[in-house]
DNA sequence: ATGAAAGCGCTAACAT
DNA sequence: ATGTTAGCGCTTTCAT
């Protein structure tokens, strides 16, 4: 795992020509036409005749111009909108992004990408500033830690999308998983398999103000609702750690330093119930047979056979799609809030089963 | 998984006023000095008195000013690195983007990403050309499909590191793990457990051209040397999908349908290795019993005790951190070519053991 | 329909 | 040490 660094052997020619960029008055000149005319062009604005149209774009075809992002940035738009995303490591927000990139695709908008740390609200406001200092025309912030205080300020700077938050606001839209139903199914599916001591595992909240309305308060909400209304109240116990491997991994071994130890799990995302998984592995205990594990999400992983893990799934490259249409949708002028929320599907796969010795299920 | 939309109820005040953001003559004004004394302070350029520099500290405090990116790419540097990556979904980049964060932290200077697609040559060219014209001060590119000579244009534009790609130019650096190395451990490991029939899955080279120097390459060509060297050329057997669960799944079954089918896998990366898992796992063959494998790259995942995948370590993290510092040390003038290779350790665990009736290891 | 020209926020000569 | 000023490439009035 040591590096080795090694320098430049020949001694070829290592300079940067900073050969001039073609711009919009290099096109102008070759079409012989004025800067304007081909500024319309580009933008397909009104006043260039079709005669003047082909041969602005025959000379920008010619010289290969590539309009100046940075340039257009300080007028008019940048085509390029801004995506926060908290870590590139949860292959749910890869869904997200796929949608994403699907419904961009040959609209001409470019996305770019900043990572928040999801943890350290500091360094995600420091991502958010950077895209508002770069200009981008719209953002979308996927599961962000901000206060709503100030997601309404930046909506009031810039055009702005919510991923995976349930707070309404009439400054942004907000498109979410609907979490109360997808955990209902879940916890109801794990206690109609016999299941009473039903252990969760949820992330800490960040910051140190009211925790923001981020799907681990509703899950962990609707966990203890459920659980309430079977009459379970006295069996509910909640692991806070994150929704990571390791995160999975502790608040699992934490759940079964209980006594009488849980004969579920219900961890609040697939990542942690990789971890739970590992853990009870580890602890000797057989899945379903001794503990049941069902994660959130319906990652890949958990489809393949070897893992077969009981899922949620909630549509992540729906809700990408959505979010970027409604993005360009404000881009282009809507002002009136929107709310879009996917509906989750229960996928029950081999690592829940009938909880030991209840009779019930096979 | 269907969704739900819901327009706006309240009748709020959906406008967006243009508040105009503050400026360097704003905050110049405040402080009584001239846009040069704050540009100054603000690049920590000579020429300008303590005192000054105080003044305006506090002026830029008191209006909360930010500069301007956009403004700033039209002129000087946007303190902005751009990296592209192939896809978010592969948790090795995961790590590399770690440190990247890492060693740009408080430099001053904000990484975006941009998605390239990893197997669409012009995906991947928008997305670099993106960066360009949003005028980075530089580029990262991670394990690129572009051809050697298209990254040599894009280094003649601005500094450009390439991680992944083994390749040696005079115009770029090159940050790598020695693949040559690693894959020769796995190998090796394999056939000290008796192995004769070890199956490769590599991926296909994305276009038509001469395939780029990329990992996958390296790999594939060291297992036939490896192989070869131990008298096993006539087990070679590979197959070529991509290095993703899918393609680990596939791959499997391809190789599962030779007669007589091979004891071991190597996978080419951790990802591909758990579609293998699946696949033997679907097929009721016991893992190590049966069939033995290994991946590559040492992912969170294969270290959880249920998965427990032999891998190769390659440390992501240096990597990042490498390939930013030398990109800052380009942006800051270097221009001779730097390489840094960082040597992969072989990480043993439960998915490897002897072949079936070898008598070698336990 | 077309183009001249002002200016977006900043940096970097170039005065002073 | 400090300030004046000319652009960077583009969009957008506003004339023509």
């Amino acid at each position: 795992m040591a590096g080795h660094m090694a320098g430049h052997r020949a001694g070829h020619r290592p300079e940067r020509e900073p050969r001039r960029r073609v711009t919009i008055a290099d096109v102008a000149r070759h079409a012989q036409v004025s800067t304007t005319a081909v500024s319309k062009v580009l933008r397909n604005a009104y006043g260039a005749s079709p005669a003047m149209r082909d041969r602005v774009k025959a000379a920008i075809e010619e010289l290969g111009y590539r309009p100046h992002a940075a340039a257009r940035a300080m007028r008019g738009r940048t085509f390029t909108i801004g995506v926060l995303i908290p870590h590139v490591r949860n292959p749910f927000f890869a869904d997200v992004l796929d949608g994403v990139g699907e419904q961009l695709g040959g609209s001409g908008y470019q996305a770019i990408l900043v990572q928040g740390g999801s943890t350290d609200l500091a360094a995600e406001s420091r991502a958010v500033e950077a895209l508002i200092d770069r200009q981008v025309d719209g953002i979308l912030m996927i599961a962000p830690i901000t206060p709503k205080s100030r997601l309404e300020e930046v909506a009031g700077e810039m055009p702005l999308i919510v991923l995976g938050r349930h707070e309404r606001s009439s400054a942004y839209d907000a498109v979410f998983d609907d979490d109360d139903a997808g955990t209902e199914l879940v916890v109801r599916h794990l206690i109609e398999l016999g299941h009473r001591r039903i252990g969760h595992i949820s992330q800490r909240n960040a910051g140190r103000g009211k925790p923001v309305a981020l799907p681990h308060l509703t899950r962990a909400e609707t966990y203890r609702r459920v659980m309430t209304e079977h009459g379970l109240e006295g069996e509910i116990a909640i692991a806070t750690t994150s929704w990571t491997e390791e995160g999975g991994y502790d608040g699992t071994r934490e759940l079964l330093a209980r006594s009488p130890r849980p004969t579920a799990i219900f961890a609040g995302a697939d990542q942690a119930a990789f971890g739970a998984l590992s853990a009870l592995h580890e602890a000797g205990l057989s899945v379903p047979g001794d503990v049941s594990v069902a994660g959130y999400d319906n990652t890949r992983l958990a489809a393949m056979a070897n893992i077969s893990l009981t899922s949620v799934d909630q549509d992540g490259t729906l809700m990408g799609r959505t979010a970027a249409r409604l993005l360009l949708e404000r881009v282009e002028g809507r002002t009136a809030a929107m709310r879009f929320s996917v509906t989750p599907a229960l996928v029950p796969r081999l690592s829940t089963g009938p909880a030991p010795g209840s009779g019930a299920g096979a």
